[in-house]
DNA sequence: CGCGTATTTGAAAGGGCTCAAACGTTGTGG
DNA sequence: CCACAACGTTTGAGCCCTTTCAAATACGCG
């Protein structure tokens, strides 16, 4: 059914030097520190096995032993929890320069499935890696905790929507999540974006069924506050959505006064 | 409604030396890894500034200004979110040797509300110590690092259990998961423990309201798995139950092999 | 003892689920 | 380039789990 891929290799315009790709956690860290070159350095130093992975592809699957962390170069992923009964709860997204070490870096097995959701490619570097980048550099140290921080209570505001409140809360604060992840990643690309997302993968990431997920977008679409057109999505008016559901961005800014 | 405490000043046999309540936060991350004197030293160095909190106080709330970080020294305390509509999300509790940080470290505000659950000790220590901690001892802060990723996939198993579980699987999840934390804690008492939470705390925590985790409780002794008298919960097979709600214990164990 | 707060229980409503079928879309192979 | 298969989406009807609303009961505490 599923195939993990290995180094799939495409010769269309993703084929790049492998030098284009790299500093993707430097640049993402870079957005909220000042960094020195030593520090970048360092950074680089992690982003060397490069490794690519088509769409739908899985990374690697909950309970499989696996000592790499994994840094996006390029495309979209989300991390998943797997149930006895068959179902699934997507618990977040990654994009570029995002480290997916918060299922792998606390146990020798991971904690939860890595799915590409879009073609995609990944800098695989070992865990020890980390270790030693806080080791060598203790303020990226305590950047990357902040950052964890962050993420964290990104997936407890997901928690909240999940547990209390309605679906089409639970959608619209999905949409503008993945909006607001994107807009870091391709700039201001304002309010339309394409959701490579089945009804299925949607309705896991925010605990509904993909029947109502397709009747509360359609819903949204009625309201006027979203518009479709196949897989393109466009959030009519950000700022009024944003106040109906109180949505609240906890990723693009982060604290760093308290760092060494 | 709602009363800060500030120090309350009870001669219970709460009451003890100051020096007594010290080494939280040592004994906790002593328990995933043997430490240095000198990072002994570190970590109590942290804890100088202690306060207590009654029942039912509000330590930060969500919103408001705060340099500080917490350290539980005694009681039991939950983080929170608070809804437009008046409803509530707890995210998680805290228990002793814990770190409030997540929830204040990345931004100059609390992303969310911390509140005494019992009568607690809490010590306080602003957000720059903690900068000083990851520059001086960086193990420390790849531990801290590591044992917040653990918290957060404890979190993205009670999304998973929120987002895609019913009522019964939601509450004995919640119950095995204090439970564990409580172990921890008071060392092996079993599967008998004092539980000084509302049905509306407990609702709270797992997205029900607090008439539906009544008839919930109520099934599950009718099934014979949990035994209650007042406030004390027994949970009657504690691997029967692990096992019926698929239950996973991700704060006990921590790999460390890849610190330096 | 009496009051406020928490729990229990009941009846009815509703939001979301299940099941099922029809409809689009995409990609592949003849 | 069409046909078909596979997969995703939409829509409908009925049901069920959970909520809502309300009232009664139990509990703790001054």
């Amino acid at each position: 059914m599923y195939e993990p891929s290995t180094s799939s290799e495409k010769s269309s315009e993703d084929q790049q030097r492998i030098s284009d790709r790299g500093g993707a956690l430097e640049a993402k860290l870079g957005h909220y520190l000042a960094l020195t070159y030593s520090e970048r350095d360092a950074l680089r130093w992690l982003e060397r096995r490069e490794r690519t992975f088509e769409a739908g592809s899985i990374v690697i699957r909950e309970g499989e032993e696996t000592a790499l962390l994994h840094i996006v170069a390029s495309g979209w992923l989300h991390g998943s929890k797997q149930l006895p009964d068959g179902g699934r709860q997507i618990l977040r997204f990654y994009f570029l320069g995002d480290l997916t070490s918060t299922f792998s870096i606390a146990w020798n097995v991971s904690a939860a499935t890595l799915t590409a959701v879009s073609d995609c490619t990944l800098f695989e570097l070992p865990r020890d890696a980390l270790g030693r980048l806080f080791r060598d550099h203790p303020r990226l140290g305590g950047l990357l905790y902040a950052v964890s921080a962050a993420e964290q209570v990104a997936m407890a505001e997901r928690l909240t929507s999940v547990g209390r409140t309605d679906a089409l809360t639970r959608v619209s604060t999905l949409l503008l999540d993945i909006r607001a992840q994107l807009r870091v990643v391709d700039g201001e690309n304002g309010s339309v974006f394409e959701l490579p997302l089945t009804l299925q993968d949607l309705g896991d990431a925010v605990g509904l069924t993909n029947t109502h997920v397709s009747r509360t977008l359609k819903n949204l679409e009625e309201r006027g506050l979203v518009e479709r057109d196949g897989r393109i999505i466009r959030i009519v008016d950000v700022d009024e959505l944003t106040r109906l559901v109180d949505y609240h961005d906890r990723l693009t800014h982060v604290a760093t006064d308290w760092l060494p």
